[in-house]
DNA sequence: TTGTAAGCGTTATCAA
DNA sequence: TTGATAACGCTTACAA
């Protein structure tokens, strides 16, 4: 039989109490699955709540116990972005997972305009989450700051630069694309380009830094471009750029999986083998990185663990442990691109 | 000067109407708005709010409105999945969009396994939103019958079978698919295969259904090969199937752009030309139709307004308007690849 | 225009 | 083991 569906108003603990020839303080013990109830008033309370269709109202529950069990995920990603990039979606994921496993409801705020972003910080001021985690914050993002402002627990998945004081989890981006600089330089290329994205993102900027460093006295400056946003159009625009400047390139660093997709299109369809003309070597090892032909040569980044990892940092800070901040590893995955 | 941080305990409207001088109630009236304030009550308020570092109690609020301004989105999608669909990215953009200029906060859900299933549904139903859209359910999926039961103000985009008579939006999948495979079919082709997929959803069966009845006495089963998921790994599998199966077939009509992009490179790995020797379609019109070489012809799909009405649904029901199934339009979209 | 006071539906303390 | 009762922080008649 399904529950009365009284539309009217919702039934209360009070109505479970009178239905079951009991108090309040018991019905609510018993909802809480704690100690100290008979057998008996266990069974008159679960039937009355049955036969009265009862829910526990939560604003209630979270005004008086003072948390809301839920953690917001923030995801302030440029509208065309958003979710072509696969490892967002790990990063949900992992954090979902060990959130979920603490009993914690993981609810993602997406911002996408600045009223937006003034609503996600009213939402978390508001105390209807107990902490956050914000991935894919840029430089000086507002809402960082809001963060650290209103005093919640948070924890970032990067650490663009700008960004207040607070726990992180990360990579190196810097190191990693310095490994993978050094053994594309090692194949014996000789006119080594990159493209670059996303400067305003820690990862960007840094992935950038280490080839600039890997490179050394061979970099060369009118072989780097550079585009907002980690994407297949940037990758595709970037090499055909490249290739204008310098028909001769035969290596190239895509700052991502994406961006090195599109550039392996551009390559082909200026009639150059990969990786026989050009060697080409990407960022991520996301699902783009099979999807090629040849398959990718790229960093392995653990999207999932960035996120799982990032949900414990802010549990720690709730539950008053130490959080420090964390750098994960990487590796080079070596395939047939390069 | 940033706000006082007491870590220990937060200001209430108690100790703004101290701190001002005033009684809670014209506090309240002053943090809403309202009008029925002097000029001289809402300056001593405003400063009593700066200088206690005021910020009011969401859960407290919720309670005595009853209600949230808060809609849930609930994504109910197998792991692999998530966010490799471009789909997805641009329903919540769109329902996002409207949501926000009416001033709800969207919050995304994700379901990933059954306890998170357990623990949305208690979300759903504690009163925490005052509504719900839901994508990608499956048929017969548990979280929308217990929406239904909750009677929570809801939307699904996409109708699956088994699902509980609740308003939807849609597109009309079957006629999609007939129009572009009769399109395919008028290009002259003979062995004409299909790649179906995820034909648990209402999508993936209505798509198969209307290439079927497209297809009329030339549809041949043999030539039909399905999978899970709307994947580029299925599509690349399946078109190596159909090749196996049949070398001599000239045409495919691939369930979704991802599945035709990797069927596009199964294809062409096989030493295939497209459009010459096969010709192949799509469906989505996401970033994908983009991406192949040739480009991707495709049916069309709205997916932002996919999002944005299902929001507009939902916030229809709760003003207590009526709401309507809305079917969207879709357009044929001709490029190169058949 | 402002103040008073009664809830909103829980949990939690303290007696019984 | 159970029952009163006092919060939790806010909104909202109703009075003043």
């Amino acid at each position: 039989m399904p529950p009365p569906r009284t539309r009217n108003r919702r039934a209360t603990i009070n109505d479970v109490a009178t239905a079951a020839g009991l108090s309040r303080g018991t019905v609510s013990r018993v909802v809480n699955g704690e100690r100290y109830v008979s057998d008996e008033a266990r069974i008159a309370v679960e039937e009355a709540i049955a036969s009265v269709g009862y829910v526990r109202n939560s604003a209630a529950r979270n005004l008086v116990t003072q948390e809301s069990r839920a953690i917001a995920l923030i995801i302030h990603e440029p509208h065309s972005l958003l979710f072509e990039d696969p490892n967002i979606g790990s990063i949900l994921l992992g954090a979902n997972e060990v959130l979920s496993r603490a009993d914690y409801q993981l609810v993602s705020l997406i911002i996408d305009s600045d009223r937006d972003s003034r609503r996600v910080a009213d939402y978390l001021r508001g105390g209807l989450v107990d902490g956050a985690v914000i991935v894919s914050a840029r430089a000086s993002d507002p809402i960082a700051s809001a963060v650290r402002d209103i005093g919640v627990p948070a924890a970032f998945v990067g650490h663009p630069p700008g960004t207040p004081d607070l726990p992180y989890v990360a990579i190196d981006n810097s190191a990693a694309a310095r490994s993978i600089t050094e053994r594309l330089v090692a194949t014996g290329r000789r006119r080594i380009g990159m493209i670059a994205s996303a400067m305003d993102r820690d990862s960007g900027h840094d992935r950038f830094a280490g080839f600039r460093e890997a490179m050394g006295s061979r970099f060369d400056p009118s072989l780097v471009v550079e585009y907002p946003l980690y994407t297949y159009a940037a990758g595709l625009q970037g090499m055909q750029e490249l290739l204008r400047r310098c028909p001769e390139i035969d290596g190239v660093f895509a700052a991502s999986d994406a961006v090195a997709a599109g550039a392996m299109t551009a390559l082909q369809e200026s009639g150059r083998k990969v990786p026989d003309d050009v060697g080409i070597v990407g960022f991520d090892d996301s699902s783009w990185a099979l999807r090629t032909r040849p398959q990718l040569s790229t960093v392995r980044q653990p999207a999932d663990l960035l996120g799982s990892t990032a949900a414990e940092l802010v549990l720690a800070q709730i539950r008053g442990l130490p959080s420090a901040v964390q750098v994960l590893d990487t590796a080079v995955v070596w395939r047939d691109s390069a």
